[in-house]
DNA sequence: TTGACAAGGCTAACGCTGTTAGCTACTCTC
DNA sequence: GAGAGTAGCTAACAGCGTTAGCCTTGTCAA
């Protein structure tokens, strides 16, 4: 057996991130990944259930990416700072991840979440800084909610090009601080 | 020519609604969509210039429909009610709507939204409930973000099952009240 | 009455997708 | 050396959106 990293699996999720990120979910195809491999798309089945199953894999990827930032963002600040400033130091992270990684993020957010096939615990560990900053379950929840929204929708381009995205975080961040 | 309300091309968005909110996204096909009016799918192309021009008409009709409601959520209140109960009765109608059609809600607001192809203030008659409702813009799109990720989240299962959904809205409309 | 023309069907086909079946070659173990 | 497992291959399938090109029908003008 191989090291784990330079497994033939890794080389493809590594393959299908780069296309993903670069060309866009219509770029992430069976056949395009092979390519990059320098195989044909049915030998990527030797490694690989689906093309969903790939897809989970980069979905965990962009989960350990995200959670990263945001742990990084919160540990960052000094011991026992405001809510308020870990709100903003969270959002910050969370929102420049996503605009620097826009399709994994899609991807990742996008549809059902395949619980039982992530890692146990990344969904859990990704979300724990919020949950830390946050007080309550249900604001956790609400906050969680708008930092998608806003992410999403800016990303898709909704809001009106002339609209200040910064002021609106600040907005929200400051009423569910 | 004929009425519009019997043109081919609302019978076409007819049937395209119906197989999209009985079968989701996978069943509206080009071929089903032609299956339920007796043609075959190249004959569509004759008053539909693709797929995405079909699903543009979709959008529009999500976009009427749940404007209609929040419209009618807003209204359905005395004279000058509180910003707090307005905004409770426009969530519980997003959210309403929504959860009734969620491939619509789905289609209506995933990806980039193909602004120029909808009918011309269809967006904006849409959103003028919450605008009314919520006192400066960064307030309204803080809102609109919030309400837009609990309900996407809800619709995609994201959050754990046994969440207190209802508590989590409450929490994020007092927040931002 | 006839001829032109547009509207709206049709079949055949193309290139793309994910995926399966079945074959083959290499490498490791006994 | 024999056998098994690993990982590649080609050929092919069904389904997708879409195009090309043909044919019938109805309308309207000359």
């Amino acid at each position: 057996m191989s090291q784990a990293t330079t497994d033939r699996v890794s080389q493809i999720v590594e393959a299908a991130r780069d296309l993903l990120e670069t060309q866009g979910p219509d770029g992430l195809t069976m056949r395009a990944v092979a390519a990059r491999l320098n195989i044909r798309a049915p030998s990527l089945y030797k490694h690989v259930e689906s093309k969903d199953d790939m897809e989970v894999l980069l979905i965990a990827e962009a989960f350990r990416g995200q959670g990263a930032a945001m742990h990084a963002a919160v540990d960052g600040l000094g011991r026992r700072p405001a809510r308020r400033a870990s709100l903003t130091a969270l959002g910050r992270a969370y929102r420049a991840w996503a605009i620097a990684h826009p399709h994994l993020y899609r991807l990742a957010t996008e549809g059902p979440l395949p619980r039982e096939a992530l890692p146990e615990g990344l969904e859990a560990w990704t979300a724990e800084p919020l949950v830390r900053v946050t007080g309550s379950e249900a604001r956790a929840r609400a906050t969680w909610a708008f930092a998608h929204g806003m992410t999403i929708l800016e990303l898709d381009g909704r809001f009106p090009p002339d609209a200040d995205l910064d002021q609106a975080w600040a907005a929200g961040i400051a009423a569910l601080s």
